[in-house]
Order: structure tokens, then sequence, then C-alpha cells
RNA sequence: CAGGGUGUAGCUCAGUUUGGUAGAGCGCCUGGUUUGGGUCCAGGAGGCCGCAGGUUCAAAUCCUGUCACCCUGACCA
């Protein structure tokens, strides 16, 4: 494939829009690849365009190794589907709708377990067509609240999504194996797309399911913080992360008293930063107490009996994690609304754990970190007001030996440092990363909501068991940008970069310069390989800050001093310096290598 | 959704405080010059100052409303 540059549509700039911020953003602007259209809408130029099918090629490339067969879906959905699942809710404003002539409302696909259930239903009548994988490669819609990042983050964005049905979860033809499939799939695509990644264990998250990885580019910017056990080599997202055993120093709730319990009047301090510079205590010896209401039981249907409300005990400069609460609750749990949980006698925002005596429809739960002696300051239970010296013993009583209303449990994001729940004596370490890929296994939510039911071999009627899959696909040529970029430009892994060698003619003017770069591109594409030449009339130091901008991997100049010598500059944009001057005859087999490298 | 900010030429931005003929750099066009890391000189085209009202002899500038976009957070298969 041989394109020219003064044929195509390549617009770089010496200035990036002022609202890029991101190193993606930024250079891929500047670079011409995207231009943006509306708040999170982006036009994918030639450049882009490129990258984006050559992601899309390897993709398909494993999935369909992977045995899923890739069909297309609308991306304009009736509302109704949604009903079943109760997702037009669920989904709220985050689906973008259209209305037609006569009234009817449809939404814009932001993903696609709903339309390809109904399929499913309606084409498949016997365990016997099972197990079947299905994915598309499609543009998603999704109404962020706040879009950012140029393409990191958007409204529409290309995504390919798989599903698979099985009758069962173990064996062959299972769930197990076709998302044991699904994780070699997706390793063997960022692999091959030249990323540095981490799949990490994930929350599940409202699509529902159990088991769920994320696949992570790693990256300082990206937006989510993966914690990494270097001895186990756990991984999982700050969400799921997991923490090994913290025993608590003479024991949990055990600390002798430091000073008689101090009132301090705290007017007008929202912040936990606020009231500990104010009282002079810092964050690490204050206890946070959240209050959370109690759904429903964690496993589903309307128990009755449980707590009504969950309230989480962690130090000051820790975060509340919901999903734990979840867990060690058993209960599903919300952040309680502010009017309901004063109506119930909780002074949010100086809430202290003391609150919980005389009352049985709590359950408290207490971070191991939290539970130890020494000074504490904590909320007052009324408004403008915290406490200095909380002692656990002394203030709450006999009520902590009672596990049906306190637990000692693990209810924080996980930090750098923390001990690893896989190896003991390990700690954690953190780092920064970009989701391209989820894989999840979701059960029968679907199915059940949807009654995509059929036979087994037993003729017993049963819920089909589903997975989904997804990577982003402009998500990714975003995250590879910001993963390899230096000061000058985008460095392109060759495997997506839109071409792979850029034919710099410092003088195409001369005829003997231009043919010399036609027969190197014909003797280039001959090879398999894809050839951009710049064929613009520009001075070399504007051609030469353009290659370093677009990043095309290598870069083959042809100018007077190496055609003097009978061959081209051969330069790797990996590396720095002036490159090297190599034999027009043996540029071919150098590029090929450099590209397969 | 809360808080903050910005809308002036294709792009990046001055000008708004204190109302009085709409500016610069980059890019673009013409001529010359230069030719291995964003040449230099001269000339030129290009703007409903986001939009709608209002105040005023006079509005980019003051007032009201509205729309769009960005940032931080909340949120986020």
């Amino acid at each position: 494939m041989i394109h020219r540059w003064r044929s195509t549509l390549i617009p770089t700039t010496r200035e990036a829009p002022s609202d890029a911020e991101s190193p993606s953003h930024v250079l891929l602007s500047r670079a011409g690849f995207i231009r943006k259209l509306g708040s999170g809408i982006y036009d994918y130029l030639p450049l882009a365009w490129r990258t984006l099918r050559k992601v899309s090629q390897i993709v398909r490339e494993e999935m369909d190794a992977a045995g899923a067969s890739e069909l297309l879906l609308p991306a304009m959905l009736p509302i109704e589907l949604y009903r079943d699942t109760k997702r037009d809710v669920d989904y709220g404003d985050l689906l973008f709708k259209v209305t037609d002539r006569k009234g009817a409302v449809a939404a814009l696909g932001p993903t696609h377990e709903e339309p390809i259930t109904e399929l499913v239903k309606g084409s498949i009548q016997s365990y016997k067509q099972l197990p079947l994988n299905l994915y598309q490669i499609q543009t998603k819609f999704r109404d962020e609240a706040r879009p950012r990042s140029g393409l990191l983050r958007c409204r529409e964005f290309i995504m390919k999504d798989a599903y698979s049905f099985h009758m069962h979860v173990e064996g062959a033809g299972g769930l197990n194996e076709a998302y044991d499939a699904m994780y070699r799939a997706y390793t063997n695509v960022f692999r091959r797309c030249g990323l540095d990644f981490t799949v990490v264990e994930a929350e599940s998250g409202p699509i529902g399911g159990s088991a769920s990885h994320e696949f992570m580019v790693n990256a300082p910017s990206g937006e989510d913080t993966i914690l990494k056990c270097p001895a186990s080599g756990y991984a999982a997202n700050v969400e799921k992360c997991e923490i090994g055993e913290r025993p608590v120093e003479g024991g949990a709730f055990n600390g002798a008293p430091t000073g008689d319990l101090t009132e301090v009047h705290t007017p007008n301090m929202p912040g936990i930063d606020e009231v500990g510079g104010f009282m002079k205590v810092k964050p690490d010896r204050m206890l946070k107490t959240i209050v959370f209401r109690a759904v429903e039981p964690a496993g589903g249907g309307g128990g009755s009996g449980g707590p009504r409300w969950v309230l989480a005990v962690v130090r000051g400069d820790h975060d509340v994690n919901e999903g734990k609460v979840k867990a060690a609750s058993g209960w599903k749990v919300e952040l309680a609304p502010e009017k309901d949980a004063r109506a119930a006698g909780f002074a949010i925002g100086y809430v202290s754990p003391k609150v919980i005596v005389g009352r049985t429809d709590i359950l408290l739960l207490v971070d191991p970190d939290a539970a130890g002696g020494g000074f504490w300051a904590s909320g007052a239970d009324k408004a403008d007001h915290h406490v200095k010296h909380f002692n656990w013993r002394r203030e709450v009583g006999a009520i902590l030996d009672d596990s049906r209303y306190v637990k000692l449990a693990d209810v924080r994001n996980a930090l750098e440092g923390d001990p690893s729940p896989r190896a003991p004596g390990s700690r954690l370490v953190t780092g920064r990363g970009i989701e391209v890929g989820h894989i999840f296994k979701l059960g029968t939510k679907y199915s059940d909501a949807m009654g995509l039911a059929i036979l087994d071999d037993k003729q017993q009627k049963r819920s089909v068991i589903m997975g989904c899959y997804g990577i982003g696909v402009s998500r990714t040529m975003a995250a590879s940008v910001e993963q390899n970029h230096d000061e000058n430009g985008i460095i392109w892994p060759a495997a997506i970069a839109p071409y792979h060698v850029l034919v710099t003619l410092l003088k195409p003017e001369e005829t003997a310069h231009m043919q010399a770069a036609e027969k190197l591109a014909a003797d280039l594409a001959a090879g398999g390989l894809d050839v951009l030449i710049d064929d613009r009339d520009e001075r070399p130091g504007v051609k030469f800050k353009d290659a370093d901008l677009i990043g095309i991997p290598v870069r083959l100049t042809i100018g007077d001093k190496a055609l003097a010598e009978g061959g081209v500059e051969f330069k790797a944009r990996r590396d720095t310096g002036k490159g090297e001057v190599v034999k027009l005859a043996d540029a071919p087999a150098k590029c090929a290598a450099a590209v397969a490298a």
C-alpha cells in the first residue's frame, strides 16, 4: 500500500486545540488524526481510520481464532427492548434517545446485551446449537456525564462487543471455557497491538454478573488505579482489590483510653481535612463513619429482619469501598440519602460509631485500621461538633462483642504498601491504567429477564448462561498514544501504525529523487509494508517535525546527501540521533526487520 | 448534578476593568529569497466579537436571558 501525503488529508498543526490536555488528545489532534465536532464527538481522519482498521483487524483475527463469529446489530434499538431488563431506568441518562415520526422512542445502543439476547432467543431452539459466541465492531453511544480526555472518554466511540451463550458453566462448551478463551484472545490482541498492559480482577458493575477481568494499558495518565502484588502476580482494580491480613495491635477495640472524651465545636467544616486542621489532629487519627442504607440482601430476594442501616468506619485518611461494604454486610447498600438518614437519627457529617448504642437496626462494619487503641477523634453525633479521645470500649461498650451488630471487616480501598492478599509478607504496589478491555461472566441475568430459556438434554427448561466481552477500539488507539509518545510526538507500535514507513522526500521536484522514492516505495509495498510518501513542497524542517509528530515507526529520508552515496537515510522513530545511511537495495529488508521487531 | 472557567480570523490568543473606526502570532494566497530539523522580506485575503434581548448618540466592552465548550468532583459495560 502506497499513499502520497498531498493526496490524503493530514492537517498537522503547530499548536494544540485549547481544550486538549491529555497527551493522546493533544497529539492525535496536532498530528491530524482526530478533530472534535462536539463534546465527546470526534472525526476520525484518514490516519486515525487506518490505525482503527488495523486494531479492528487484529481483534477480528483473534476473535475468529477463538471461535467467535462476527455479525452487526443495529445501533438504533427500540426502547421497549430495555423494559424487561429495566436498563431503560438503570442506565438512565446514559442512554441517548431518538424519536421517530410516530413518536416511538429508540435508544442508540450503549452496549448490546438486550438485542443479542433477543436475537438468540428467536433463533436458537435446541441446546445442541450451543455454545455460541457472537461479536460485532460498531459505534456505540453513551451520554457520559462528563466526556473528557479526547478519545479516552467520549460519547460516540468504537467498540468490539462479544456475547457467549451456554447451557452450563463448567466443562466443554461451558461459560468458563469461553471466558478463558476470551481471556487468551484479549491477551493476544493487546500483545499484538504492541501495548504494555496488566490484567486485573474487577468489579462487574451495573452490567451484573460474577467474575470479571479488566485489561489495563499501563499509563501514568490512566483514570483507574490498579494494585499489584509483585510476589504472587495478583493484580486488581482498586474497586476490587482485597487486602491481606491486618492484625489489630492489642486486639480489636481493646485499647486503653488516652484521655477524657472531650467535645469540640467545629462549625462549617465539611471535610476531614478542615476538621483535622482545626482540631490539630492528623486524618489518620480520625474515625470516618459513612452511613449506608440496606436495600436488599445481596443474594437478591426480599428478605426481612436484617439491618436497616449499615455503617462503615474507616480511618480518616482511608476511603470506604462500597463493594466491600456489600460483601461484608451481605446486603446490597446505597449511600444513605441525607434526609432519610437525618430522620433516622444520624447527624450526617458528624456521625460516630457510638450512635449504635441502644439500637438494633444498625450493622457496624469497622475496618481493622480503625479498630485499634490510641488517640481517636470522631464525630460527636450532633451537628457542628466532634470529639477527642474517643475510645472504642468506653464509648461503645458491650455491643462491640455482639457479632449480629458489629463486625471487623476490610471495608476500605487498598493502598500502596498494604499487605498482599495472596503472598504473606509481600506488599501491594500501585499503578495507573486505562481500561481497554473488560470480560464478564454474566450468568443468567439477561436470559432470565428476557426469557431466553431452552430445554437441556434432560428435557429441563433452563435459562441460557451468558458471558460478555468488550474492547474499546477507539480507546485502544488513544491509550497507545498515552503510553507511547515523546516530546516530539506519537510513537506507534508497528502493528497499529497507520503506515509502516514514511518516505521523506526532501526535494520532490527533482525527478531523480522522485523516481528513487517511487522505486523504493514499490519495493517496500511488495514486501507487504504500508508506505506514505511525503511529497509536499515544504522545507526539510517542516517535514521532519511532522514525521516525528505523526509517529510512523520508520522514516526513510531521500535527499542529496544519502543519494550521492546511492542510499537513503534510515531512522526508526524510537531512536534518537540522525539515523544511518543504507543502500537503496538494502532498505526494504532493513525496514521489514525494524517493523517486525 | 455541584463548584469553577472560557466563547473575538482556520488555530493559539490580546483587547472587556474605564463604551468611541476590531488587533497580533501561526496558518492561507501572491511575488521574491532560502533549501537536511517548523527560512527571511514585501504585499494580500480572511471576523454578525457564541446567540437573543436591553441600556446608550454610540456596545466585543455595561445589564438580562440563553446556548455551547473546558476543568475539578460526583458518576462511569
